[in-house]
DNA sequence: GCAAGGTC
């Protein structure tokens, strides 16, 4: 019995399809499929199924100094534990293994893994490795006909990796989280690819702060041919600066307004100059993921979503793997082959149809980085349906896929530029004009901008008419903010993350409080650990950690270096750190404390003129608290949904920054919460809080909230949360009558015609509650949902059963961790 | 409860 291993379980299927003539069986082993035919068993892990630790003696952090960890052992244990048992018992009944991994570095490490878990079991077995670059009937045939074995120093470079990552992200973020006592859940990371990507966006912060702008001014015009072609076009006036070349700003408004009582006062400019001249604009590379990354991204899709998506269709089996470093066609992709598959189609045929009707031979793009990962990402010719198989935006994405491959095999396009220059007394304008000659590719992939700018033909000499000349003053604008597919791109660019792993690395810094909005503003905490790395562990925030690292790994690889001295190096390393950051750890840990009091602060309180923070309370609701408590105990709400994010908006009344309440789909600007708080005022007092009315003389008493929504509620909110619902609409009476039980008065409502009598609003509240408990209404009682998920989906917006069914099951996969669509499209039908 | 790298 053979036993091949592959790096997952789709890679297994498709293999047993090609090695098998499509004749496999297919079980399942403690949950795992093993896919089975003559004499050959073929199973696939999910990537590594084994991770690094440090022993179990090491975990708790308050008992160990950080320090120890550069010399503790590192220890492998399994992370998939019914894939090792699984591969286990394959292995016993073995008598040879292919292992069929990914063809890259990690892929041969995962593939060591594997050899070492047989060889545990069997220490005689044969084991042998395959390498293909793509799950194509040629590539799979051939590697099996010219088996290799496993090439063992590649593996521990990769292995180098996962122990000096280890070491140095866990030394140095338990170092700064105990420094600043931020133990638990909110502790403060470091690492080899997070640490640098977050000092690319607070390096960029810091220009943006530092920054200071410069007013300009720039004049503007109209042309118009005097016969022929009479359509204005524009025009700006420019000038040649000290070194010669062109420039269009004004920096000294006296002399832009010379210019402009000039232009202003004639009604005709020369021409004087004329000068055309074609550009080849050639289609774009195949895609590797940060190129699709970025392209999705130009139709709206964030990084995750993006490859969410990507995850999907692949998975369904209508695009190839999504995480390539590729970025060309490998020579068994037959072009021609795979068009044919589009012809036909309502919506993506006609494209298909008019690039194989071309005469000329059909040759693809390339881009500059070929690998041996997997091909580029394209279309697998299994096309879904829309609105069946496949979701709006999952469509919309697949299209994308589709027309990149379309774009890669179309024609070049053509642009026609034409700059006409002219003269009014001695000031010149310029007119660029481009006109798109030949479409080429953009009639297949119309994600590129390919609008045209008009300028006439003229001739030198010619006299054109001169109107709605305008003087515009403006300032030099700040860098702008890298958003999330520039930052991939320029991870890549710095060789920082895998294709893998770049879009959760930004994810990672948003968890970890580095990073708000998007495009992603940090923290002053990630200023704070930024500041703190650059002084004392300048590696840990540079690219040249990973620079050097890769050189180490390549040394390891082709064994001039072995894993004991590159590992080594680097602990020696690190040890230098601690040294100097042993003496520093009170002043780190101050900054940090101190920086992360910064990141909840709005501004002044208007009672004590302390800062005013964004607080949570023990029931885990946030609410505005003053840094003076207790000795000043001002405090404003906040809304319940969603989660506070301070925005850099002040409000003029109070000089308090404004707050959004971030909340999936449901997020929503707040505004200035004593504003909020003012506008919203209490109603008339009812009596006494049943919860904290005899210990702290707490009262209910109607509310307006922001929303415009209405409950009873007590005075002493946030520190009582006492409260009862209120119809949303109609007049609310409070009458003389007191209910005896509660010692409340009965509130009528007065809305439409007929006013009705709610009674006792706590009487009211445990009559509804009796009622929705007989129903067993809303999210709970859908199968599958419990109290976690409640409160995952809450977070999003969707609080009750009308808002999951209004609600897009993408948008929730994608704001929900752990929620897929499909999931959600159940419960839509259920509900 | 630390990293980064696979995969879902």
């Amino acid at each position: 019995m053979e036993l091949i291993i592959t790096e997952k379980d789709n890679a297994a299927r498709r293999i047993a399809d090609i090695l098998s003539g499509g004749t496999y069986d297919s079980s399942r082993e403690k949950g795992v499929n093993v896919y089975e035919w003559g004499g050959k068993r073929c199973v696939g892990l999910s990537g590594h199924v084994v991770g690094v630790d440090f022993p179990a003696e090491y975990s708790d952090w308050r008992d160990v100094e950080p320090v120890e960890l550069i010399d503790a052992s590192v220890e492998k244990t399994a992370t998939k534990e019914n894939i090792v048992a699984t591969l286990r018992i394959l292995s016993r009944k073995a008598t040879r293994v292919t292992i069929a991994t990914d063809y890259d570095r990690e892929g041969e490490l995962i593939g060591k893994e594997a050899y070492d878990i047989v060889r545990d079991v069997d220490d005689e077995v044969p084991i042998r490795r395959v390498r293909f670059s793509s799950i194509t009937e040629n590539e799979v045939q051939s590697a099996f006909d010219e088996p290799d074995d496993l090439d063992f120093d590649l593996a521990a470079a990769g292995e180098a990796r996962q122990i000096i990552d280890l070491i140095w992200g866990a030394a140095l973020t338990r170092f700064l989280s105990l420094s600043a006592g931020q133990l638990g859940n909110d502790f403060i990371s470091v690492g080899r690819v997070q640490s640098p990507t977050l000092k690319l966006i607070v390096d960029r912060e810091r220009e943006i702060e530092a920054f200071d702008p410069e007013t300009y001014w720039e004049l503007f015009a109209d042309l118009q041919k005097r016969e022929g072609e009479t359509t204005p076009f524009d025009a700006q006036y420019f000038y040649r600066d000290e070194d010669d070349n062109e420039a269009e700003r004004v920096w000294e408004e006296a002399a832009a307004s010379e210019v402009y009582e000039i232009l202003a006062e004639r009604d005709s400019a020369t021409v004087v100059d004329v000068n055309r001249r074609t550009r080849t604009d050639t289609p774009p590379a195949p895609f590797n993921t940060t190129q699709f990354i970025r392209a999705a991204s130009a139709i709206g899709y964030s990084a995750k979503r993006a490859m969410s998506i990507a995850e999907d269709l692949y998975t369904a089996g209508y695009i190839t793997y999504p995480r390539t470093d590729n970025t060309v066609y490998p020579d068994d992709l037959d072009p021609e082959e795979l068009l044919d598959d589009f012809v036909g189609h309502p919506t993506l045929g006609e494209s298909a149809e008019s690039l194989l009707e071309s005469d000329d031979d059909i040759v693809p793009t390339e881009g500059d980085e070929e690998t041996t990962d997997h091909p580029p990402i394209h279309p697998t010719g299994e096309i879904p349906s829309r609105g069946g198989d496949v979701s709006d935006d999952e469509w919309e994405v697949y299209e994308l896929v589709v027309r990149r491959f379309y774009a890669t095999v179309a024609e070049a396009a053509i642009w026609e530029h034409l700059k006409v220059v002219t003269e009014v007394d001695d000031y010149r304008l310029k007119s660029n004009g481009k006109r798109l000659v030949e479409a080429g590719y953009h009639d297949v992939y119309p994600y590129f901008n390919s609008t045209e700018n008009f300028v006439p033909g003229v001739d030198e000499g010619e006299e054109l008419d001169l109107s709605e000349v305008e003087l515009e003053e403006k300032e030099t604008q700040p860098p702008r903010r890298y958003g999330q597919s520039r930052l991939i791109e320029t991870m890549e660019d710095l060789g920082i993350g895998t294709k893998s792993t770049r879009h959760n690395t930004l994810e990672k810094l948003y968890d970890r409080g580095y990073i708000e909005s998007d495009p992603p503003r940090p923290t002053r905490l990630a200023m704070a650990v930024v500041d703190a790395a650059e002084d004392y562990a300048d590696r840990v925030v540079s690219e040249e950690m990973t620079a050097q690292l890769e050189r180490d790994m390549d040394a390891i690889a082709s064994g001039e270096a072995t894993l004991q001295d590159v590992t080594d190096d680097s602990r020696e390393m690190l040890e230098d750190i601690f040294a100097s950051l042993a003496e520093s750890r009170e002043e780190i840990g101050d900054q940090l404390r101190k920086s992360l009091k910064d990141d909840k602060r709005l501004g002044p309180c208007p009672d004590c003129g302390e800062d005013l923070l964004v607080r949570r309370s023990r029931h885990g609701s946030y609410f505005v608290g003053c840094d003076g408590y207790p000795d000043c105990e001002n405090t404003l709400p906040l809304p319940s949904t969603g989660k506070p994010l301070i925005m850099e908006d002040e409000c003029e009344d109070h000089g308090l920054n404004e707050v959004k309440m971030l909340a999936g789909r449901q997020t929503f600007v707040h505004g200035c919460p004593l504003c909020k708080a003012e506008d919203a005022g209490e109603g008339p007092v009812l009596g006494v809080c049943p919860d904290c009315g005899d210990e702290h003389d707490g009262e209910l008493a109607i509310k307006t909230l922001q929303s415009g929504s209405r409950l009873v509620g007590c005075t002493r909110y946030p520190d009582c949360e006492y409260s009862l619902p209120l119809p949303r609409r109609g007049d609310i009476e409070v009458t003389d009558e007191h209910c005896e039980e509660h010692d409340l008065p009965e509130l009528v409502i007065h809305s439409g015609d007929e006013p009705w009598e709610l009674g006792c609003p706590i009487c009211n509240y445990q009559e509804f509650q009796a009622r929705e408990s007989e129903t067993g209404s809303d999210l709970e009682a859908l199968e599958g949902v419990g109290a976690k998920t409640v409160e995952k989906l809450a977070d999003a917006g969707i609080e009750s059963l009308d808002d999951l069914t209004d609600a897009d099951p993408d948008t929730i996969a994608a704001d929900v961790d752990g929620i897929s669509a499909e999931r959600v499209r159940s419960w839509q039908a259920k509900a």
